[in-house]
DNA sequence: GATGAATGAGCGTTCATTCAT
DNA sequence: GATGAATGAACGCTCATTCAT
């Protein structure tokens, strides 16, 4: 009752920072069906009772977890362009895929699964919720993919992440990782193959 | 004794089938936790009660359904079998999956999507049993790389039948039939440009 | 068809026999409630259609099986009839309890447990039909009694049956065959420290 | 927080405890299977959904409410701990039994018939759980004939509680409350014939 | 008589959400 | 803001009994 507010605030931000990333990684576990607001309680270490302060419902949770995903997307891609070329981003985006293969083999990737889910409903736009954050990732791979001067530039951004939900999904009925590493090093030697014309600054 | 014996078998073996296709279509549209066993009763047009004459648990229905989508592989399969060049075949196949495209927009690959539901769960292998029906997919289309005499056959499946998977639920994310087009278009030019050789037979 | 119906009506009277040595052994095993309709037509070796033919209900079935208990009690007491003292048909009669300890311990007094559960109904007197049961038990004892000469033979009656009823309950929840042993021989015992003079045939 | 913060406890504590008398009462009366949750709840006026905050199962309620007897047993020998004599303790044990006559009639020993019916069961040691109430009951009584002095005390504990639980089974059997009354003397005969002379501060 | 199939009422249990403090 | 407790609407599943042949 003394403490200063700020912490006080600081708690709460973070009460609602931990609903989050629990509903994001129980859910990517679980699915959204079989995710209790008991689970989630629990990860976050937050009582059941109190959740419902934070969010009004279990479907408000669930686009939290979206955000809290749409998040690490942005700041992957954040990193990926302090890179100068493009090419090199997407390569290091694949990278990154396949870096997660273990998980995805077990769980197939977090936001296309939960999208997987969402889109068996009718309800209220949640499912549409899912599809936002998948067309943030195709906005930036078709904006790398522009840049490097290609044509259809939204097309390939459509093959490429396809190609990555793809292999996840098969790495994960198959739960086999491997699936991952052989599947994003076709996507390299693809990438590599592209407009063999670098984009950009070429000396004649 | 003297009735058409036929007519009785045929009741009892319609009831099944009917609640085996009611639940491949019931939980292809709403996922499985999301149906009820009410549901599929209805949609089979069976008394609730007696489902379980039948399937002694909701999972051995799921299962079932599963069977249901391996046997419509199967016909698939079989009718493009007849064509005499592989490489025609695999291209039949992407076409089917093109002509599929409302579908999967909608509700994505019902083999797919349940797998990915499946894989959410740990309990008694029944995540399992959707990865052996997209496998029973994957060893045909490797079977007609192979005939095809190209490198990797198995790496090449694992990319077309991943790249269907990806563009159903890109598709099916972002709501958009088109996707189904486009990239089916994609894959065929892909499948046009492998192994410039026919494998046998060329004249000189 | 061509059979002698002879055959047939001995087959039903079989069935009907199958029926009520399966309930009786199935309902001691597992208690009314616990046993299915289907059990007992598995048990009995009969289609669980055809059971509704020999017997209305569930209760009718239970009767029967109360009917068995009664028609085991007869044989054991008629063949103790062939003793000439009433003493030693009584100590024969424990001895037979005794000899039936490892079933005791495992599932009580057939027709005391029995006798357990239905008095926690209210329906149709199914409730006092294992009280008649336990009544010719009692009769015969008492009469074993009356003819030592002794006083209160009823008493004694209900003494002698309770203790049986006491020591298989308490071998039955203590899972302890030795409890029918140790208090049989209690019994066995008592019985001879009973009227220490001979009823009959006494020379003065 | 000046609030006499009991009354929550206390609300929180006696629902527990509704719940617990509301199941060993029903369950007396009904027995086990035929008991419905919504029975119970009824009973310890609880809402239905309610009562597995504070249980989890079904089974979970039954051994709570063997507790509640285990517990009502301790009070009743804690009662009789008092008494100088252990056969007068002993003595009013049987008084106790036989004051309980109408219930023993209508439903038997609570105890006793609910190791009858849990005894039917494989699962779980629920069974076991019975034979625990009831092993208290003869401690108590073993360690009375102890201090008499007696032989085997344990064999007399078995005798004296196998009698009870034969005469209640009997009286419920026989709908006869008498049987309680008539049987209760007897046993207080038998205890007062017992080892002649006192056990100790004998005077010669 | 015999039999597989049909029927529907009911039970134990779960869980999102709300409430009282 | 925080919290344990409360609530009731479902859901999966069982089973005695009935039906149609």
């Amino acid at each position: 009752m003394t403490d200063p507010k700020g912490s006080r605030t600081k708690t709460v931000g973070s009460k609602r920072q931990r609903l989050m990333v629990a509903t994001a990684q129980v859910v990517h576990r679980q699915g959204v069906e079989r995710t209790t607001i008991a689970d989630i309680a629990r990860a976050a270490d937050v009582p059941v009772g109190n959740v419902y302060y934070y969010f009004k419902t279990k479907d408000e949770l669930v686009v939290a977890a979206l955000g809290e995903h749409a998040r690490h997307l942005r700041t992957l891609t954040d990193g990926l362009d302090r890179l100068a070329d493009p090419r090199e981003r997407l390569k290091g985006l694949v990278r990154a895929w396949v870096s997660q293969r273990d998980l995805a083999a077990r769980y197939g990737c977090p936001t296309g699964t939960l999208a997987v889910e969402l889109d068996k409903r009718d309800d209220g736009g949640l499912d549409a919720e899912a599809g936002r954050v998948i067309r943030l990732l195709l906005d930036w791979v078709e904006q790398q993919f522009r840049e490097l001067g290609l044509a259809d530039p939204g097309g390939l951004a459509l093959t490429l992440v396809g190609a990555y939900q793809g292999m996840s999904l098969l790495a994960n009925a198959l739960r086999d990782p491997d699936v991952m590493t052989t599947q994003g090093e076709r996507l390299l030697a693809w990438l590599d193959s592209l407009g063999g014309a670098p984009p950009a600054g070429d000396p004649a």
